[in-house]
RNA sequence: GGCUACGUAGCUCAGCUGGUUAGAGCACAGGAUUCAUAAUCCUGGGGUCGGCGGUUCAAGUCCGCCCGUAGCUACCA
């Protein structure tokens, strides 16, 4: 028997579980279950990652105390988990204090040995609310591209990478203050000490090839020291020994799985912390994550656990993100979608079983397309699968006394169907769960086919033929058991279903080696309802609701489309067109279509990039006036962004016409 | 910008180390059937495998460039 300890992400303590953090529990709970059925002791702990300025903020915001704030939260994402069957042993916190004590503990450890030191860092301070700002919490211009109001990390708009320190006019989100530079000690892990240990750890197989991949750019590119600490106010663990500064979050959020499940352990029988955790454990410890956040979890993790005492992960999973329809999941869009928003609605398994569809062992994203989700549910689920048991059991109820026969009607479609269990095991074992469904429901065809063929409804009219009625149905049955097996790490509440209407205590994954015989099961009731898409329909716009609660002021005009050809005159007068003066044209370096123009709008200027190359020279342009759309959305182009459009009639290459309003137009004239 | 991946029928995806006319499910069309939750069975149409170029007797599969998408880029978590 393996023992093995299971975790998925910690989900950060400032908003609702929604379908991103469903795949991932949803993906980390099949296999857990499935690990069960296998007669394997699998414990699946989670948690809370409570810390860190944004949770100190938000419970500001609410007026409320951050502990308050995260135990309500904890409260929910537990019971909104619990109710999509997730089969977590423990939902801690990790503002707890196993968590302070393990903390520390790596903390001092690490320090004792040598693998950390301070340095003075110089960073952006808000005097208004007293604070240092992460980079996100400053805004300004970007260093390279000049775009104005811009995050302090990266800019959206050329994708420059820098720090906050380099933007120009900073802001404090929090207070819109300026903020000052200040200097601050700051604690580091010394990462580039560890640089042999990770190499060798990161191309075992404890990660995927890709994810190895990943990691070796960061190797490669030197490993820089990791900063643990944060000045005061911050909410978290104070360091020991180091007055005013506290642990960063990330330092002790994945301390929070061996918190987590210490405090199960601690009202456990049987099971011992030190039995999973010590450095020559023979347990086994799964982390399963997403991919934007490989980093913590193969790099710095097992560093400071390798230096610290304990074991390293087995084994870290890492998953790709989930799209809705194409897109990232959108609030205005009704795709970012609550669990309690879903649960409002529809039956969580749905959800369950179109994710494990989904699934696979690589870090692939994965589309969630509500049409097809609702046609996998539909046609799979109850069309095939659950009307094996559906069109059987009449006959074994009505006709032979609700009783299976002895004798298995077709072997070699029974061993086809119970031999199938290894080859699926190793799928699910792996998590190649979308490729196990596929199997079982190719699967659910064979039966269904062999029932067609042998017209068990005609048959049972027949006295000659009433015997092979009934065994046709029996292995029907028999083979809806097998696939019920197959599909309980998935669909739990189904399985519990199955297993009463069949008459059978809880299937593990061997009950699919032998067939029931001569046993009798109960009157059939419904396992599965079908899935209606209007309730989908209403999550959807549920969703959109939430959305518009939290922005009221969005511009209500904004995503109106028009079905009709035309316009009115409203839509029409939106469109704000000036007059403008070309006062700068030049070629763009590596773009072979466009002209980068700046324009006099009489009050100000700004830059355009258009596609006029081919027709014009940009020498030729200087000075003359044109036509530009002044609100239209600035456009992030690869070399810049493009802050409106000037007009031009034409097919393109050299038919190209620029507008020119007749001498005597000023720049910035509105154009009607 | 750099890096790691991905881009195959309307949709969701399979195609291992390059090897006969590129597959499945759903959807769609026609037929059969009526036991079953408008379920099932049979047949069929549908793809210049993101684009261009290269290596090879042979490329969806290998190489280069380009386009598009996602994530990362170490102080958002």
């Amino acid at each position: 028997m393996r023992r093995i300890l299971v975790t998925s992400a910690l989900p950060y303590a400032n908003g609702a579980i929604h379908l991103g953090h469903l795949f991932e529990h949803v993906q980390t709970d099949i296999w857990v279950r499935f690990q069960r059925m296998m007669g394997n002791e699998c414990t699946y702990v989670c948690a809370d990652d409570a810390h860190g300025t944004a949770t100190m903020l938000l419970a500001e915001r609410e007026g409320v105390t951050s502990e308050a704030l995260i135990e309500r939260l904890r409260g929910e994402h537990e019971a909104d988990f619990k109710r999509f069957h997730i089969s977590h042993d423990n939902y801690h916190s990790t503002h707890s204090p196993e968590n302070e004590h393990y903390s520390s503990l790596i903390y001092t450890r690490l320090a004792e040995r040598g693998y950390t030191f301070t340095r003075e860092v110089e960073q952006l301070y808000d005097p208004e609310r007293g604070l240092f700002l992460a980079d996100r919490q400053v805004r300004g211009t970007c260093p390279r591209c000049g775009a104005e109001d811009q995050p302090g990390d990266n800019c959206d708009v050329c994708g420059a990478t820098y720090d906050a320190v380099d933007l120009g006019s900073p802001r404090s989100v929090l207070s819109d203050a300026e903020p000052e530079l200040r200097r601050s000690e700051h604690y580091f892990v010394d990462l580039a000490k560890f640089e042999s240990f990770l190499r060798e750890w990161t191309t075992s197989d404890a990660v995927q090839p890709e994810v190895t991949n990943k990691l070796a750019e960061w190797l490669d590119g030197g490993l820089k020291a990791w900063d643990i600490s944060r000045d005061e106010p911050y909410f978290g663990f104070p360091i020991p020994g180091a007055p005013g500064k506290f642990f960063y979050v990330w330092m002790d959020a994945p301390v929070g799985y061996m918190a987590s499940f210490a405090n199960l352990c601690e009202r456990t029988e049987g099971l011992d912390f030190d039995d999973f955790w010590r450095p020559d454990s023979e347990a086994e410890v799964h982390h399963v994550i997403g991919k934007d956040i490989v980093n913590f979890h193969c790099l710095f993790w097992p560093a400071v656990l390798s230096q610290s005492d304990f074991r390293t992960p087995t084994r870290v999973h890492v998953h790709g993100f989930i799209t809705v329809d194409g897109a990232r999941m959108s609030k205005s869009r009704g795709t970012f979608i609550n669990a309690a928003t879903y649960l409002d609605h529809l039956d969580p398994e749905y959800l369950r079983y179109y994710f494990a569809t989904k699934m696979a062992a690589n870090t692939d994203d994965m589309d969630i397309n509500l049409d097809d989700f609702v046609q996998r549910v539909n046609s799979d689920l109850v069309g095939k699968v659950v009307n094996i048991a559906s069109r059987c059991a009449g006959f074994i109820g009505k006709s032979f006394g609700g009783t299976l026969t002895e004798r298995i009607h077709d072997e070699a479609l029974w061993r086809e169907v119970s031999d199938a269990r290894h080859g699926l095991a190793e799928l699910f074992e792996r998590g190649d769960v979308g490729r196990a469904v596929r199997e079982i429901t190719a699967l659910a065809d064979r039966a269904n086919r062999h029932i067609a063929a042998h017209e068990p409804w005609k048959a049972v009219q027949d006295p000659e033929r009433r015997g092979e009625a009934h065994e046709v149905c029996s292995l029907g049955i028999n083979v809806f058991r097998a696939l019920a097996v197959y599909l309980k790490p998935i669909l739990p509440a189904m399985a519990e279903r199955a297993e009463s209407f069949l008459g059978v205590p809880p299937l593990s994954w061997e009950d699919a080696a032998e067939p029931l015989r001569g046993h009798s099961i109960e009157a059939f009731q419904p396992l599965f309802q079908r899935m209606d898409r209007k309730a989908l329909n209403r999550v959807v716009e549920a969703t959109r609701g939430e959305a518009k609660e939290e922005q009221p002021p969005a511009g209500a005009a904004d995503a109106k489309a028009s079905d009709s050809d035309t316009i009115s005159i409203d839509e029409f007068l939106r469109v704000d067109l000036r007059v403008a003066r070309i006062a700068a044209a030049a070629p763009v370096a590596g773009a072979d279509k466009l002209l980068e123009l700046t324009l006099d709008l009489g009050d100000h200027q700004r830059r355009v990039f258009s596609g006029i190359k081919s027709a014009y020279d940009a020498r030729d342009l200087v000075g003359r006036h044109t036509v530009v759309v002044a609100n239209l959305a600035p456009r992030k182009m690869r070399f810049g962004t493009s802050e409106g459009m000037v007009l031009a009639a034409g097919e393109g290459d050299k038919e190209i016409f620029l507008l020119a309003p007749d001498p005597g137009a000023k720049p910035g004239m509105v154009v009607r």
